[in-house]
DNA sequence: TAAAACTAGATCGTATACAATTTAATTTTA
DNA sequence: TAAAATTAAATTGTATACGATCTAGTTTTA
Protein backbone atom coordinates (compact mmCIF):
# COMPACT_ATOMS: atom_id res chain seq x y z
CA UNK A 1 0.00 0.00 0.00
CA UNK A 2 3.01 2.03 -0.15
CA UNK A 3 3.25 5.26 -2.24
CA UNK A 4 6.78 3.81 -3.45
CA UNK A 5 5.54 0.92 -4.72
CA UNK A 6 4.85 2.40 -8.59
CA UNK A 7 7.63 4.12 -10.06
CA UNK A 8 5.42 4.20 -13.14
CA UNK A 9 3.44 6.91 -11.85
CA UNK A 10 6.65 8.91 -10.34
CA UNK A 11 6.65 12.33 -12.39
CA UNK A 12 9.96 11.94 -13.58
CA UNK A 13 9.61 8.59 -14.83
CA UNK A 14 7.22 9.76 -17.18
CA UNK A 15 8.83 10.79 -21.06
CA UNK A 16 5.69 12.75 -21.32
CA UNK A 17 5.83 15.31 -18.63
CA UNK A 18 9.32 15.57 -19.71
CA UNK A 19 8.33 16.54 -22.98
CA UNK A 20 5.67 18.86 -21.56
CA UNK A 21 8.04 20.72 -19.42
CA UNK A 22 10.82 20.92 -21.76
CA UNK A 23 8.68 22.33 -24.43
CA UNK A 24 7.22 25.09 -22.72
CA UNK A 25 10.65 26.27 -20.92
CA UNK A 26 11.80 25.80 -24.41
CA UNK A 27 9.30 28.53 -25.67
CA UNK A 28 9.94 30.78 -22.88
CA UNK A 29 13.26 31.15 -24.56
CA UNK A 30 11.80 32.74 -27.45
CA UNK A 31 9.55 34.58 -25.55
CA UNK A 32 11.57 37.82 -25.07
CA UNK A 33 13.36 38.01 -28.76
CA UNK A 34 9.98 37.43 -30.07
CA UNK A 35 7.96 40.27 -27.76
CA UNK A 36 10.17 43.06 -29.37
CA UNK A 37 8.62 41.52 -32.84
CA UNK A 38 4.95 41.38 -31.23
CA UNK A 39 4.79 38.14 -31.87
CA UNK A 40 3.73 34.77 -29.61
CA UNK A 41 5.80 31.33 -30.20
CA UNK A 42 2.46 30.09 -31.89
CA UNK A 43 2.99 33.04 -34.38
CA UNK A 44 6.33 32.73 -34.80
CA UNK A 45 5.88 29.22 -36.01
CA UNK A 46 2.98 29.49 -38.45
CA UNK A 47 5.54 32.00 -39.98
CA UNK A 48 8.51 29.63 -40.09
CA UNK A 49 6.27 27.64 -42.41
CA UNK A 50 5.02 30.82 -44.67
CA UNK A 51 8.10 31.74 -45.27
CA UNK A 52 9.30 28.47 -46.28
CA UNK A 53 6.25 27.79 -48.79
CA UNK A 54 4.05 30.82 -49.16
CA UNK A 55 0.47 30.53 -50.53
CA UNK A 56 -0.81 27.58 -48.06
CA UNK A 57 -4.02 26.62 -47.24
CA UNK A 58 -5.50 26.91 -43.81
CA UNK A 59 -5.65 22.66 -43.76
CA UNK A 60 -1.95 22.51 -44.82
CA UNK A 61 -0.93 24.81 -42.32
CA UNK A 62 -2.60 23.04 -39.69
CA UNK A 63 -1.09 19.43 -41.32
CA UNK A 64 2.72 20.92 -40.65
CA UNK A 65 1.98 22.83 -37.37
CA UNK A 66 -0.37 20.01 -36.22
CA UNK A 67 -2.76 21.97 -35.48
CA UNK A 68 -6.93 22.48 -36.38
CA UNK A 69 -8.81 25.84 -37.79
CA UNK A 70 -9.68 26.48 -34.30
CA UNK A 71 -6.64 27.06 -33.05
CA UNK A 72 -5.31 28.55 -36.63
CA UNK A 73 -8.28 30.67 -37.68
CA UNK A 74 -7.84 33.17 -34.84
CA UNK A 75 -4.17 33.14 -34.78
CA UNK A 76 -4.42 33.86 -38.54
CA UNK A 77 -6.73 36.81 -37.98
CA UNK A 78 -4.30 38.25 -35.76
CA UNK A 79 -1.54 37.93 -38.15
CA UNK A 80 -3.31 39.37 -40.46
CA UNK A 81 -4.39 42.09 -38.44
CA UNK A 82 -0.99 42.75 -37.71
CA UNK A 83 -0.14 42.99 -41.44
CA UNK A 84 1.62 39.82 -41.98
CA UNK A 85 -0.46 38.08 -43.60
CA UNK A 86 -3.62 38.20 -46.36
CA UNK A 87 -5.89 35.34 -46.04
CA UNK A 88 -8.59 34.93 -49.62
CA UNK A 89 -10.84 32.04 -50.11
CA UNK A 90 -9.43 29.90 -53.02
CA UNK A 91 -11.54 30.69 -56.11
CA UNK A 92 -10.73 27.37 -57.76
CA UNK A 93 -12.38 25.86 -53.67
CA UNK A 94 -14.23 28.57 -52.11
CA UNK A 95 -14.11 26.13 -49.15
CA UNK A 96 -10.21 26.57 -48.97
CA UNK A 97 -8.73 30.00 -47.22
CA UNK A 98 -5.09 30.86 -48.84
CA UNK A 99 -2.86 32.45 -46.68
CA UNK A 100 -0.36 34.43 -48.37
CA UNK A 101 2.74 36.54 -46.65
CA UNK A 102 2.09 40.58 -47.27
CA UNK A 103 5.49 42.48 -47.78
CA UNK A 104 5.50 43.06 -44.29
CA UNK A 105 5.14 39.59 -43.48
CA UNK A 106 8.41 38.84 -46.08
CA UNK A 107 10.79 41.76 -44.39
CA UNK A 108 10.00 39.98 -40.57
CA UNK A 109 11.79 37.31 -41.63
CA UNK A 110 15.47 39.17 -41.70
CA UNK A 111 14.68 39.71 -37.99
CA UNK A 112 14.31 36.39 -36.84
CA UNK A 113 17.49 34.97 -38.45
CA UNK A 114 19.46 34.83 -35.80
CA UNK A 115 16.63 33.63 -33.20
CA UNK A 116 17.55 29.51 -33.31
CA UNK A 117 21.04 30.68 -32.67
CA UNK A 118 20.64 32.58 -30.54
CA UNK A 119 18.57 30.41 -28.32
CA UNK A 120 20.53 26.99 -28.89
CA UNK A 121 23.21 29.19 -27.13
CA UNK A 122 21.52 28.67 -24.03
CA UNK A 123 20.80 25.24 -24.03
CA UNK A 124 24.75 24.05 -23.77
CA UNK A 125 23.72 21.31 -25.46
CA UNK A 126 26.31 20.37 -28.55
CA UNK A 127 24.43 20.53 -32.24
CA UNK A 128 24.81 16.83 -32.60
CA UNK A 129 22.84 15.90 -29.72
CA UNK A 130 20.43 18.44 -30.81
CA UNK A 131 19.46 17.05 -34.12
CA UNK A 132 19.39 13.99 -32.88
CA UNK A 133 16.78 14.32 -29.90
CA UNK A 134 14.79 16.50 -32.52
CA UNK A 135 14.78 13.58 -35.29
CA UNK A 136 13.95 10.90 -32.05
CA UNK A 137 11.12 14.11 -31.25
CA UNK A 138 9.90 14.08 -35.34
CA UNK A 139 9.53 10.25 -35.25
CA UNK A 140 7.43 10.14 -32.05
CA UNK A 141 4.97 13.13 -33.49
CA UNK A 142 4.96 10.95 -36.60
CA UNK A 143 4.26 7.60 -35.15
CA UNK A 144 1.65 9.13 -33.08
CA UNK A 145 0.09 10.93 -35.79
CA UNK A 146 0.18 7.68 -37.78
CA UNK A 147 -1.70 5.99 -35.15
CA UNK A 148 -4.30 8.50 -34.20
CA UNK A 149 -5.25 8.45 -38.41
CA UNK A 150 -5.91 4.89 -38.30
CA UNK A 151 -8.78 5.35 -34.99
CA UNK A 152 -12.02 5.87 -35.82
CA UNK B 1 16.63 36.32 -51.70
CA UNK B 2 16.06 32.58 -52.16
CA UNK B 3 13.85 31.38 -49.48
CA UNK B 4 15.76 28.07 -49.21
CA UNK B 5 18.60 29.88 -47.98
CA UNK B 6 18.55 29.96 -44.68
CA UNK B 7 17.94 26.65 -43.41
CA UNK B 8 18.13 27.13 -39.96
CA UNK B 9 14.43 28.30 -40.10
CA UNK B 10 13.15 25.18 -41.82
CA UNK B 11 10.73 24.53 -39.31
CA UNK B 12 11.68 20.43 -39.41
CA UNK B 13 15.27 21.49 -38.22
CA UNK B 14 14.01 22.93 -35.17
CA UNK B 15 14.18 21.76 -31.83
CA UNK B 16 11.61 24.12 -30.29
CA UNK B 17 8.84 22.66 -33.23
CA UNK B 18 9.73 19.06 -32.43
CA UNK B 19 9.32 19.17 -28.60
CA UNK B 20 6.16 21.43 -28.84
CA UNK B 21 4.78 19.34 -31.66
CA UNK B 22 5.40 15.95 -29.94
CA UNK B 23 4.76 17.16 -26.20
CA UNK B 24 1.37 17.67 -28.00
CA UNK B 25 0.71 14.92 -29.31
CA UNK B 26 1.65 12.57 -26.77
CA UNK B 27 -0.69 14.50 -24.02
CA UNK B 28 -3.35 13.76 -26.60
CA UNK B 29 -2.59 10.01 -26.16
CA UNK B 30 -3.62 10.49 -22.65
CA UNK B 31 -6.78 11.93 -23.64
CA UNK B 32 -9.14 9.23 -24.00
CA UNK B 33 -7.91 7.61 -20.84
CA UNK B 34 -8.29 10.80 -18.67
CA UNK B 35 -11.33 11.99 -19.88
CA UNK B 36 -12.82 8.79 -18.47
CA UNK B 37 -12.11 9.88 -15.26
CA UNK B 38 -12.67 13.44 -15.62
CA UNK B 39 -9.05 14.87 -15.73
CA UNK B 40 -7.27 16.87 -17.76
CA UNK B 41 -3.45 16.53 -18.24
CA UNK B 42 -2.31 18.45 -15.98
CA UNK B 43 -4.51 17.82 -13.43
CA UNK B 44 -3.20 14.41 -14.17
CA UNK B 45 0.49 15.49 -13.47
CA UNK B 46 -0.37 17.33 -10.76
CA UNK B 47 -1.69 14.53 -9.12
CA UNK B 48 1.05 12.44 -9.71
CA UNK B 49 3.14 14.88 -7.68
CA UNK B 50 0.68 14.54 -5.28
CA UNK B 51 0.43 10.40 -5.07
CA UNK B 52 3.90 11.01 -4.72
CA UNK B 53 4.22 13.54 -2.11
CA UNK B 54 1.35 14.34 -0.79
CA UNK B 55 0.50 17.37 1.77
CA UNK B 56 2.07 19.91 -0.43
CA UNK B 57 2.17 23.88 -0.68
CA UNK B 58 1.31 25.42 -4.13
CA UNK B 59 4.75 26.72 -4.66
CA UNK B 60 6.15 23.21 -4.25
CA UNK B 61 3.91 22.07 -6.72
CA UNK B 62 4.63 24.74 -9.16
CA UNK B 63 8.44 24.39 -8.88
CA UNK B 64 7.88 20.12 -9.64
CA UNK B 65 5.49 21.40 -12.84
CA UNK B 66 7.17 24.68 -13.56
CA UNK B 67 4.09 26.06 -13.66
CA UNK B 68 2.81 29.39 -11.60
CA UNK B 69 -0.06 30.07 -9.35
CA UNK B 70 -2.00 31.27 -12.51
CA UNK B 71 -2.14 28.16 -13.35
CA UNK B 72 -2.16 26.43 -10.31
CA UNK B 73 -5.13 28.06 -8.68
CA UNK B 74 -7.84 27.88 -10.93
CA UNK B 75 -6.67 24.12 -11.09
CA UNK B 76 -6.20 22.96 -7.98
CA UNK B 77 -9.79 24.93 -7.17
CA UNK B 78 -11.38 22.30 -9.85
CA UNK B 79 -9.76 19.45 -8.18
CA UNK B 80 -10.97 20.55 -4.94
CA UNK B 81 -14.56 21.28 -6.96
CA UNK B 82 -13.88 17.78 -7.87
CA UNK B 83 -13.34 16.57 -4.27
CA UNK B 84 -9.89 14.86 -5.44
CA UNK B 85 -8.07 17.58 -3.03
CA UNK B 86 -8.54 19.91 0.04
CA UNK B 87 -6.68 23.30 0.02
CA UNK B 88 -5.86 24.70 3.35
CA UNK B 89 -3.95 27.96 4.52
CA UNK B 90 -1.22 26.36 6.19
CA UNK B 91 -1.38 27.68 10.17
CA UNK B 92 2.75 28.62 10.23
CA UNK B 93 2.87 30.05 7.69
CA UNK B 94 -0.47 31.90 6.28
CA UNK B 95 1.06 32.99 2.62
CA UNK B 96 0.90 29.36 1.95
CA UNK B 97 -1.45 27.26 0.95
CA UNK B 98 -1.13 23.46 1.49
CA UNK B 99 -2.61 21.24 -1.02
CA UNK B 100 -3.83 17.48 0.24
CA UNK B 101 -5.50 14.60 -1.56
CA UNK B 102 -8.56 13.41 -0.27
CA UNK B 103 -9.55 9.93 0.23
CA UNK B 104 -11.00 10.00 -3.16
CA UNK B 105 -8.15 11.76 -4.25
CA UNK B 106 -6.01 8.87 -2.91
CA UNK B 107 -8.70 6.11 -4.72
CA UNK B 108 -7.88 7.51 -8.19
CA UNK B 109 -4.18 6.47 -8.10
CA UNK B 110 -5.29 3.16 -8.93
CA UNK B 111 -6.83 4.07 -12.10
CA UNK B 112 -4.37 5.38 -13.74
CA UNK B 113 -1.87 2.92 -12.45
CA UNK B 114 -1.71 1.16 -15.84
CA UNK B 115 -1.76 4.27 -18.12
CA UNK B 116 2.03 5.32 -18.20
CA UNK B 117 2.30 1.42 -19.84
CA UNK B 118 -0.88 1.76 -22.28
CA UNK B 119 0.32 4.77 -24.03
CA UNK B 120 4.15 3.83 -24.18
CA UNK B 121 2.59 1.11 -26.35
CA UNK B 122 1.59 3.26 -28.70
CA UNK B 123 4.72 5.27 -29.82
CA UNK B 124 7.01 2.35 -30.92
CA UNK B 125 9.77 3.06 -28.94
CA UNK B 126 11.89 0.84 -27.32
CA UNK B 127 11.99 1.23 -22.86
CA UNK B 128 15.92 2.09 -23.47
CA UNK B 129 15.04 5.12 -25.73
CA UNK B 130 12.37 6.35 -24.04
CA UNK B 131 15.12 6.17 -21.14
CA UNK B 132 17.31 8.35 -22.41
CA UNK B 133 15.23 10.78 -23.94
CA UNK B 134 13.77 11.47 -21.00
CA UNK B 135 16.65 12.19 -19.51
CA UNK B 136 18.22 14.47 -22.22
CA UNK B 137 15.13 16.14 -21.88
CA UNK B 138 15.02 16.49 -18.19
CA UNK B 139 18.52 18.15 -18.24
CA UNK B 140 17.59 20.50 -21.13
CA UNK B 141 14.84 21.32 -18.78
CA UNK B 142 16.84 21.72 -15.89
CA UNK B 143 19.72 23.67 -17.62
CA UNK B 144 17.36 26.38 -19.12
CA UNK B 145 15.84 27.09 -15.74
CA UNK B 146 19.08 27.20 -14.44
CA UNK B 147 19.29 29.78 -16.52
CA UNK B 148 16.36 31.58 -16.28
CA UNK B 149 17.01 32.04 -12.51
CA UNK B 150 20.07 34.28 -12.43
CA UNK B 151 18.59 36.35 -15.05
CA UNK B 152 16.93 39.78 -13.69
C1' DT C 1 -28.93 14.91 -61.26
C1' DA C 2 -30.69 15.41 -56.73
C1' DA C 3 -29.78 13.70 -52.24
C1' DA C 4 -26.16 12.05 -49.26
C1' DA C 5 -21.61 12.20 -47.82
C1' DC C 6 -17.67 14.67 -47.24
C1' DT C 7 -14.59 18.60 -46.60
C1' DA C 8 -12.56 23.21 -45.02
C1' DG C 9 -13.10 26.87 -42.05
C1' DA C 10 -15.36 29.28 -38.55
C1' DT C 11 -17.42 29.36 -34.07
C1' DC C 12 -18.15 28.08 -29.28
C1' DG C 13 -16.97 26.38 -24.76
C1' DT C 14 -13.58 24.76 -21.57
C1' DA C 15 -9.03 24.50 -19.71
C1' DT C 16 -4.67 25.73 -19.63
C1' DA C 17 -0.14 28.93 -19.72
C1' DC C 18 1.89 32.90 -18.35
C1' DA C 19 3.04 37.87 -17.62
C1' DA C 20 1.65 41.49 -14.67
C1' DT C 21 -0.64 43.22 -10.80
C1' DT C 22 -2.75 42.91 -6.28
C1' DT C 23 -3.30 41.38 -1.53
C1' DA C 24 -1.99 39.61 2.64
C1' DA C 25 1.53 37.65 5.51
C1' DT C 26 6.31 37.25 6.91
C1' DT C 27 11.24 38.70 7.16
C1' DT C 28 14.74 41.96 6.94
C1' DT C 29 16.77 45.90 8.13
C1' DA C 30 17.69 50.62 9.32
C1' DT D 1 10.51 47.71 16.36
C1' DA D 2 8.41 50.11 12.64
C1' DA D 3 9.11 50.67 7.81
C1' DA D 4 10.86 48.36 3.72
C1' DA D 5 11.55 44.36 1.24
C1' DT D 6 10.21 39.87 0.24
C1' DT D 7 7.15 36.12 -0.43
C1' DA D 8 2.92 33.11 -1.62
C1' DA D 9 -1.48 33.07 -3.69
C1' DA D 10 -4.98 35.05 -6.06
C1' DT D 11 -6.58 37.84 -9.77
C1' DT D 12 -6.63 39.79 -14.40
C1' DG D 13 -5.90 39.86 -19.25
C1' DT D 14 -4.26 37.75 -23.47
C1' DA D 15 -3.31 33.88 -26.38
C1' DT D 16 -3.36 29.42 -27.29
C1' DA D 17 -5.17 24.21 -27.76
C1' DC D 18 -8.70 21.36 -28.84
C1' DG D 19 -13.21 18.86 -28.93
C1' DA D 20 -17.68 19.65 -30.76
C1' DT D 21 -20.75 21.86 -33.64
C1' DC D 22 -22.11 24.70 -37.49
C1' DT D 23 -22.02 26.47 -42.23
C1' DA D 24 -21.06 26.55 -46.82
C1' DG D 25 -19.02 24.47 -50.76
C1' DT D 26 -17.67 20.18 -53.31
C1' DT D 27 -17.91 15.18 -54.47
C1' DT D 28 -20.09 10.85 -54.54
C1' DT D 29 -23.50 8.00 -55.52
C1' DA D 30 -27.97 5.90 -55.91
Amino acid sequence: MDTNKNPMLFLDNQLCFALYASAREVTKLYRPFLDELGLTYTQYVTLLVLWEKDELPVKSLGEKLYLDSGTLTPLLKKLEAAGHVRRDRDPQDERSVIVRLTEQGHALREKVEGLPAKVFCQTDMPPEEIEKLRDQLQDLTRTINKYAACKP
